[in-house]
DNA sequence: ATAAGGCTTCCAGTGACTGTAAGGTCAAGA
DNA sequence: TCTTGACCTTACAGTCACTGGAAGCCTTAT
């Protein structure tokens, strides 16, 4: 299977899956011309990797969740601590987006938006009130 | 002021100091020595800068808005049209990690993590359940 | 005089791609 | 047979907002 078909199959960009190769994540065949040449394999771990990416998972995340499904030895526990580490750091996200919303959401809503200048938006970026 | 001095004020490093002159965003007077001379316009700017990027403006965002902040003609509808953007962004970043969130402590909550190899979070990455 | 600390520039690296250019390969149709 | 167009290749640069490090000048205190 060409490039072309495996992108479509995994809804990855081409660029994306030549990506993945140079930094070893997969490591396809290639056909006497030089195509890259996909086996289920590829497919199977495009699709992996996908997946992992969409959770927000790095590459690095990624790279060892690969190893530790590939190493059927494995413990759950390490599989578990790096989803949970994951989680950690979605929950820090969250809460650090909730906050500029917060305040974004109370300086819109105080501002006009019409001709005039005046703008609490800029006022509070330019000195905000100690609250 | 030197940028240390600047960078203790404002609390931001003076590696990303540097880095705002680089861009534009601000334009220190220079001593004889050459070393940066800062003003008290250039520590003003810095932390409308600063509070700015707090609330997760991109630094293209922040250079619109000094522009307009210094724009006393300007009207309060762009600088609201730009944050309101902005926010439309952060909730879309909010959703998205809310979902990466549930799925990803379903899965944590689902896994034993002790010893054992089954893993219920390799299972969903490798192929999830038609929900 | 020297040592410590602060300042300078320049270059490279981060993460995870994405864009672009220049060119080789292949299948179908005139 | 030729050509067109779709597909593939590599290599290099750019994204965003810094951050790290090296090499070297400047200042201040001892």
């Amino acid at each position: 299977m060409n490039i072309g078909d495996v992108s479509r199959q995994s809804g990855l960009p081409a660029k994306t899956i030549r990506y993945y190769e140079e930094i070893g994540l997969i490591t396809p065949q290639r056909s006497a011309n030089g195509y890259r040449v996909f086996r289920e394999q590829d497919l199977h771990k495009l699709a992996f990797i996908g997946r992992a990416r969409a959770l927000g998972f790095g590459i690095e995340d990624c790279r060892g969740l690969m190893k530790l499904y590939e190493d059927t030895d494995r413990s759950s526990a390490e599989v578990k601590q790096i989803a949970e580490e994951h989680l950690t750091e979605i929950d820090r996200k969250i809460v650090e987006l909730t906050g500029m919303r917060q305040t974004l959401t109370r300086l819109v809503h105080a501002c006009a938006g019409d001709d005039r200048p005046d703008c609490p938006i800029l006022a509070d970026l330019s000195a905000p009130p100690a609250i």
